[in-house]
DNA sequence: TCTGGGGTCCTAGGACCC
DNA sequence: TCTGGGGTCCTAGGACCC
């Protein structure tokens, strides 16, 4: 039975990649700086005066994108997800640093291991955010939450945003509303009419770019238009089960448990070419390309522990459109050359007429290694000696 | 010179089995 | 020969999230 009331903390760091790029680089704080990109060249640059010369977005060259900016940046019109080109075109001015995911990862465990010490029931949500379940903590919500960033800041030098509600669906929304540095409680009766409902229907978490697009050309904008939207409406336009969602998410409703551990289905790499490639013409750098991919996913499985049997891959063409292909094999495997035979396989089920622009390899439906469910021993029977 | 990389979940049709 | 379900697996694509 569940408990009628709980309380679900969301937790998110505060633009976490650029906070961590300025702890490094203290001297751009308060300036628009982005991180994204990958060319090494990006890294700054100590010149003979000892001054850091970092680089400028209206330097950039390629097809990276923005993966995250500070809020000196986003006041500029950039955000996480825009081309690197166009958003210099913005913000031509502002800092830009390649990302360095091994300094994040680091952060990220140091403040999970700060808020896992005061509050054990958590919920990874990727790098920089996580869920909690404090309905069984004894302190009161104002103090814990408090609690929760001075611990987190503590242990990084960083601030994040809390919301405690009910539930994962207004915790999420709720972590939002006083970013950065944010603290806020959504439990009282009449705070989801109050703070929910005048947000647009695209904060809630699953409503994306089409299903939002969609509200828009039926006239809700708002979460309190969702909300009073005819029942028979939605099913008409989203399905049975979706339209069924968006009334009780509306309502502010939401019973999904805090998960506090899981298991990865997939693992994939994929990379996009700094120019489109052909097959044909390409081919000796593509297939060079693919075997990397390969050997890459490969090393993946073994270091986690893993195997699978589900090959795929995924082709991006110039012209964006992708498509994937997959084949299950008998066996589960984290043998690279296994996964290129197979994935090779996919890839002739492919056309290639196009140039290419990205290319990708997964393997799926993974089990820990030696738990591998496929050819199982088989059992002696009773009486026969096992040989 | 638009548009990364790593994931999850859902839907839907066809194969195949009972 | 036609009519019929249910269940599971495989594959492809798409929406969405961080």
């Amino acid at each position: 039975m569940p408990h009628p009331t709980r309380r679900i903390a969301h937790l998110d760091m505060d633009a976490f990649f650029a906070s961590v790029e300025l702890l490094r680089y203290p001297d751009l704080k308060g300036r628009p700086v982005v991180v994204g990109g990958r060319s090494s060249s990006l890294q700054p640059q100590t010149g003979p005066d000892g001054q850091r010369q970092y680089a400028r977005m209206r330097d950039y060259a390629g097809r990276g994108v923005i993966t995250t900016a500070t809020y000196e940046a986003r006041a500029l019109g950039v955000h996480s997800g825009m081309g690197l080109m166009k958003a210099a075109k913005l913000a031509p001015d502002a800092v830009l640093l390649p990302a360095d995911f091994n300094a994040y990862r680091h952060y990220s465990q140091l403040f999970k291991e700060a808020v896992l010490a005061i509050a054990p029931q958590m919920e990874d949500r990727g790098i920089d955010e996580i869920y909690l379940d404090l309905t069984e903590h004894p302190e009161d919500s104002a103090s814990l939450a408090q609690r929760l960033k001075t611990a987190v800041f503590e242990a990084t030098g960083l601030t994040c945003s809390i919301c405690i509600a009910p539930n994962k669906l207004l915790a999420k929304i709720g972590s939002d509303l006083d970013k950065p540095d944010g603290l806020t409680l959504l439990l009282q009766p009449g705070d989801v009419e109050r703070r929910i409902w005048p947000l647009p229907a695209k904060k809630i978490n699953g409503i994306g770019p089409k299903a939002a697009e969609k509200l828009t050309a039926l006239n809700i904008a708002t979460i309190a238009d969702l909300a009073r939207a005819d029942a028979g409406l939605l099913q008409q336009h989203f399905g049975r089960s979706y339209a069924a969602w968006l009334a009780r998410v509306a309502q502010g409703q939401d019973e999904r448990v805090v998960e506090t551990s899981s298991e990865p289905k997939s693992l994939s790499r994929e990379t996009t070419f700094e120019r489109d490639l052909h097959a044909r013409h390409d081919r000796d750098t593509l297939s060079q390309i693919f075997t990397g991919l390969c050997e890459r996913v490969a090393e993946d499985l073994r270091r986690k522990g893993y195997v699978g049997r589900t090959i795929g891959i995924k082709l991006r063409y110039e012209d964006f459109r992708t498509v994937t292909r997959d084949l299950s094999l008998p066996d589960a495997t984290d043998d690279a050359v296994t996964i290129r035979r197979a994935a090779g396989e996919c890839l002739r089920r492919v056309p290639l007429q196009l140039r290419l622009r990205l290319l990708g390899v997964r393997v799926g439906s993974l089990v820990r290694r030696g738990e591998a469910d496929g050819a199982p021993s088989p059992l002696p029977r009773q009486g026969e000696l096992p040989l």
